[in-house]
Formats: structure tokens, sequence, C-alpha cells
DNA sequence: CATGAATGAGTATTCATTCAT
DNA sequence: CATGAATGAATACTCATTCAT
């Protein structure tokens, strides 16, 4: 019960072998017969729970999108601009960490073609909610004055940026370098 | 007249047809016959030209990071870290405005698993440059000391998140949010 | 009823179009969604049963060729060498004449560049078959002596002209025909 | 001058070219610009002197079967049936030695369907020649009495086995051998 | 005449999707 | 509900043929 995620239920395994297939080889590089056998499902399966591989997509990208919100922006303390940095921080390691795979997904599918009008609506909400934090911060004279949206690029691409370096290497980033890291981009960014 | 760069040339109309089209649907979502048409050319003459898709993509990966390298290290300028940090953030500001599709291609071939063991060396080669400079000023005491692979994710991380931003509003940033960007990004690494 | 030899089998139907086919066109002058008509079948289906087209020549191969050998050599009976060439060349004509296009397909396919390793071995071993029983006869003084390859090119390929003739005037040879032919080959063959 | 067969000219060498790549490849298997690169000549040459690689087939069919008449046909000689055998099975043994890719080709493009009206024409033309000779034999009572397409399709037959059974060993046929196979032929029809 | 770059129809093969079981 | 065999449209690639040089 509470927040059961078992796989015993099919309509879940096959989100998860997407999201593993589409973060390995890419949406177009993978087939659905392929998402059928990882997730130990019959092909048509999968039919019976979306209607077609571009709104697997779609729910998948939906779905994490969702849960990387709700992971990182649910109850957002009040206080200075550098303990809400921290602790917003702090919470996208944690869930780029324990949900790797989600984490690069997400980041895979900037602005493909193939991502629906509600999807992008979500990703719009989502900006918006980062940005007017960053707007309120920006008000408070705590954080340099750029468009949030140039200032959310930065932040968002330097942590990118830090995964990325570390999946080339294939090991997980010391909680030092996550550290060092969140007190660059502070530095970047206080005002 | 002089010697232009026209695309009289049909190996050239075909790379920069491939070029567009890659990073507008990605590899897998596009097709040979596509980038022929684009090109203004034959889908059998793309072959004359390249052994395969694979063959073209990664050609067009080498030629692109190479005019990449060749554009921001080319003969570096001695000075102190700051000044270096200006000289290539300029550098690459210049290049990714000038040349928006190829940075964007260069940013999507991250660890494809269509690039080939030629391409992959090109890739280390370029980027054990940039960590010996990141060495080097540390060396100094001039920026923070984190591994070269963590700066230059963050760096570099930072420099496409602002790019991202603003190719999502489909607008070149202004030169303002350059100079603010560089301004946050130094104060991220200095020491 | 019985367990009759219907056709219903999908991967069947795909063997038999093949087979008319490579014999009437050749592996190179077929196409694959031709024997995918013909066959009844979704050009994708012979994909379900053969990895490449030249796995469907192969396999038809082998399975013609063991049919043939099965039908030809099973339980040659003793006796003398007169008796044996009887048996046999009554065997191979009964078997031509109800398996025209069994008899050309494997006739066709001597020494192409798209059999494997398998088929090779499969037709060295009916070869050498055919060659000891003609080895044996001529220890006993019964036929000839000349190389058993020698011997066996002559007989089989007499039998073939024998064949094409009736082929190329449409017509299957008369049982007077094939009687004659045999009393010419004897005579050419023994001692 | 004489019976110049020079390959400075350029038809010659396509035709050369063609029949070695025909008998090694077959005739869908081998590519035009293939035969161009064989033969030294632009692809677009062989158009000058072919409408089409059809009529390429057809022109080399007619020459190979007309230098293969000529070669053992040309000026029978009179006397008994085992002297014309002995002379023909000679000159056949000839030419199959000097000309062994001619011969090959001729017998691989039994029936093909890319043998246009007028190669058939010659064909049957050459047939009923042999045909006639056997006819003759017969009503001499030298010969067995079979249709004359029998004796034919026995004879040849036989000899493009033994020419085969060669191949395979990758060996040419000892003259010790072709002796014993005109033996054994002449048995196999003589009366 | 000779060329070979260019073409596009044609080939083998894959894959999203359907549907009978 | 679940399956996976079946499908055919779509894909990467080849090749006979043309034509500007």
């Amino acid at each position: 019960m509470a927040t059961a995620t078992k796989t015993t239920n099919k309509r879940d395994a096959v989100m998860n072998a997407a999201l593993e297939l589409f973060v390995e080889r890419g949406f177009y590089g993978t087939a659905v017969p392929e998402i059928a056998d990882k997730a130990e499902v019959g092909a048509g399966t999968i039919y019976r729970y979306f209607p077609s591989k571009e709104a697997l997509v779609n729910e998948l990208y939906r779905q994490e999108k969702t849960r990387f919100g709700a992971a990182v922006v649910a109850g957002i303390p009040v206080g200075n601009a550098r303990e809400l940095f921290h602790t917003l921080w702090r919470r996208m390691v944690d869930f780029a960490v324990e949900n790797q795979k989600s984490f690069m997904f997400l980041e895979l599918q900037h602005h493909a073609a193939y991502l629906d009008a509600e999807s992008h609506a979500l990703e719009h909400r989502m900006t918006s909610m980062f940005e007017n934090v960053i707007k309120s911060a920006q008000a408070r004279g705590e954080l340099k004055a750029g468009t949030p949206a140039l200032m959310m690029g930065l932040v968002m691409g330097a942590f990118v940026g830090v995964i990325r370096s570390c999946v080339e290497i294939d090991l997980a980033p010391a909680s030092a370098d996550w550290k060092l890291a969140e007190q660059c981009m502070w530095e970047a960014i206080r005002a």
C-alpha cells in the first residue's frame, strides 16, 4: 500500500522498460517489441495501455517530470536565498542520484519533436515555478539580476553538466563534488 | 567572389542538410531520403560521398568538433585566468551564435551509440585540452580546486543551458545576457 | 485427413514459393516481395521464419537435398551393379518427375556463392555416398575404372541433360525414354 | 590482322570482362559498373556499345554460341558414326579446355529469362544441327534409336557433368579422363 | 568518343501496429 | 485481458542508366 510502486503491474513494467531503453538508445532508436521484451510483456499488451509509441513517451515524460517537480519543489521552505538554493540543489542531487535514468531521460527530451502539447504545457508550468522562485529572490536583491530564464539555464545547465561529467566516467559523483558544485553555482548567481 | 564557401558542392550540401535535420529530429529520426531532399540531391548521391548514414554523422561530428576546437582554442592567449576565461567564453559565444546548429548538434551527440572510435578519440583529445587549461589555472591558484572534469562540466553545462534557454524562446541572447552569464560563471569557478 | 502436408503453414508456403521462383528466375533475379506475394504472405512475415534471403535459400537447399538423398539412397538394396544402377536410376526418375522444381533447383545451386558452409558440407556428404557406391562396384570389376568423380559426373550430368531436354519441350519424358536413357548410361559405365 | 582478338578494342574488353563476371557471379549478381571496372572502361562507355545490360548478355551469348558452333561443327567430316563422334567430342573438349569461361557461360544461360528471341532462335538452330547429325547416324543404324533430343541431352549433359566434376576439384581433366569419358558415352549411344 | 558523377526506381530488411486466438 | 504472429509501409542502401563535360 502507501506509495506502492510494485512492478507486478504490467503498465509500470512497460514504463520502466521504456525509460531504460529510451535513455540508452533514444526514442527512435528503440523498437516497441524491445520494450515489450524488456518488460516481459507481449508486444500487443503495450497497446492496451498506450495508444501509440508517441503516447507512451509522452506519458512517461509527464510522469517523470511530475515526480521530479514533486521531489524538488514540494513545500519549498521559506528562508533566505542561500538556504533555499541549498535545499533545492540538494533535492535535485537526491533525485538525480536515486533516479539517474529518469533524470537523464528528462534531459534528453528537451524539445523533442514527438512531445505533445500537454507535455509542453507541463514543462512550461514547471519552468514558471522555478522562474518565480528566482524572481522573488531577485526582488529581494539576493540574486544577480538576469532574466529568470537565463539564471535558470545557467544553474540547470551546470547541474546537468556535472551529472554528465560523472556519467562519462561511469561513476557517481562524490558528495564532496556535489558540495563544491553547489558552492560554485551559488557564487555564480548570488547578488 | 573570393573563395566563397558556396554550396554548389554536393558533398557540402549533404553535410549541411544533415546537420539541420539531425539537430531537429535526431539521427534515428532523420531518414536518408529526407537529407537528400533538403540537400536537393538524389538519394543515391549521398552514397557516393559517404559509405553509410553512420559514416555521415561521424564525418559531420568530426568536422564540426574540429571547427569548434579551431575557433575556440586556436592560439590561446597567455595571461591570467580571468582574461583567459573571458577569451574562451567570448569565442564560444561567437561560435555558438554564428553556428547555432553546429553547436546544438555537437551537444546532442554526447556518447551516442553510433559515434565510432575515431570520433570518440577526437572528443577525448579536445576534452583533455580544456582540462589541461583548467589544471594550469588551478595550479596557479586562480581557480577553485575541483576535478577538472567537474569544473568543465559546470562551465560547459551552464553555457549549453544558456544557449538552450534562448533556443526555447527562439531568440538569440542579447550580448548583455552573455556578459552577465560570463560574470556568473567566472564567479562560479574563481578561487 | 491423416497428417496431410497441406500448406496452411506459412513457413512452408514461403519455401514453396521461393522454390518455384528461384527455379524460374534464379536467386538474385527473385525479389523477396515476389516470394511473399506468391506465398500469399506479408513481406515481413518471411523474416519471422528466415533471418535473411540467403538463409532462406540455404534452408531450402538443405531441405530439398535431404529429401532427394532420402528418396534415392534410403536403404540401397544389395545386389549386382546392374540391379543397383536400375534402382538408383528409377528412384532418381521418380523423384525428378514428382519434384521437378526441386530437382532443377538443386541443379542450379551448384557452387553458388550464397551457399553457406553447412550446405556445402551436406553436399559433400551426399557426393561421398554416391562415390562410395561407385567405388565398391568398381572394386568388384562391374564398372569401368575411372575416378568416381568422373563417373558420377557422367551419369548425373546425363540424367540432368535428359531432364533439361524435357523441360525445353515442356513435356515430361515418356517412361520409354527413361528406360532407354537408363540402358544408355548403363552401357556407358559398365565394365 | 587475321583473327585479331586484341583487347585494345573497348567493345571486346567489355565483353571479356562481362564473360568472366557473369560466369563467376551470374547475370543478376554482376553490376554494370563492375564490368566497366574490370574492362578498365568508364561505366557510360558500355552504353555506347550496348543499349542495355540485357542486350550485352544476349550479344555475348550469341557470340560465344557462334564461336562454339564454328569450333565444333565447322566442316563436319564424313565417315562412320564412331569417327564422327570422336571428332565432335574431341572438338568439344578442345573448345571447353581453351575457352572454359565461354563454355561455362553458355551452360549457365540455359533458358535464362533475359535471353531474347534472337538468342533462342540461334540456340534452336544449333540444336537442330546437332539433332540432324544424330538423325542421320540413327538412319544408318549406327546409334540407338531414341528421340534426337534425348540422345543429345544425354551426351551434352554427360559432357557438362565431366567439366563440372573438374571445376569442383579445380583441376583440368586429364586427357586420359577425356578419353575414358568419350569411350563411355560412345558405348552409351552406339546401336 | 569517353567519362564518371548523378539519379531514382528498386531491393532487402525493420518495425509500429493490429487482431485472431 | 494478454499474447505474439502477421502485416505493409517505411528505411537504408544498390545499381542500371543518363548526360554534362
